[in-house]
DNA sequence: ACATCGATCTAC
DNA sequence: TAGATCGATGTG
């Protein structure tokens, strides 16, 4: 079932927590790709100096996290990955989530194939558990790209988030956030969340 | 117009 | 641990 705006227009640190153990889904080339959600970040510009939309500040690339909730925000990073988050909260607010790692659900030897141009049986156990443990590597796998998903509604019907089937229980772990050192105070904001001992939640 | 840099990842 | 790679951003 499909979250609606109502649940990303919550705190972004509530937002955040109750993403683990939703499914993130991409429709493409008539195709589900599809990722459980197992390790994401918070971020709450007024507060937050890892945030792009730190002090209020308003720019061309970060204008969507200023937008209305339940939004996607891709921007592409060291010039060469994407990484998306989900807008939270109420519209100027600027705070959003970042989707940090997804465990593969629908379609992985599509997301083998995206990440490695190759077929999944060829792929080292290590290669299974490096298709989606990162940012810029689940935007890969699931063929997420500024160009094709910047400010696309995650209400409607290509790039959304699902309540999946059923879950496993699951500990959340809470902790500092990553690549950020540059942040001051930030740095030490527990506003990260990840999935227990899950493999796929990134290094580091 | 130009220099700088990044919410990353990979290969060495 | 260094290098890739380029659009956005800030400065002049």
């Amino acid at each position: 079932m499909k979250l609606k705006r109502k649940f990303y227009g919550r705190p972004t640190l509530d937002v955040t927590r109750d993403l683990l153990g939703k499914n993130l889904v991409h429709y493409i080339d008539g195709k589900r790709l599809v990722g459980k959600i197992v390790e994401a970040e918070a971020y709450i510009g007024t507060v937050d100096k890892a945030a792009h939309s730190y002090n209020n500040k308003k720019t061309r690339r970060n204008e969507v996290m200023f937008g209305p909730p339940g939004h996607a925000y891709v921007y592409l990073i060291y010039g060469m990955y994407n990484c998306i988050n989900a807008v939270t909260q109420d519209e100027g607010e600027g705070t959003a989530t970042l989707i940090r790692a997804v465990e593969p659900v629908e379609n992985i030897e599509i997301m083998a194939h995206n990440r490695y141009n190759k077929p999944i049986e060829e792929l080292k156990k290590r290669q299974i558990f490096n298709l989606t443990s990162g940012p810029g590597k689940l935007c890969m796998a699931m063929g997420i790209t500024n160009k094709n998903s910047n400010g696309m509604d995650l209400c409607g019907d290509t790039l959304w988030i699902e309540k999946a089937e059923e879950n496993e229980a699951f500990e959340i772990v809470e902790t500092t956030r990553v690549n950020i050192d540059y942040a001051e105070e930030a740095v030490h904001f527990p506003w990260r969340f990840y999935i227990k001992d899950n493999p796929f939640v990134s290094q580091k």
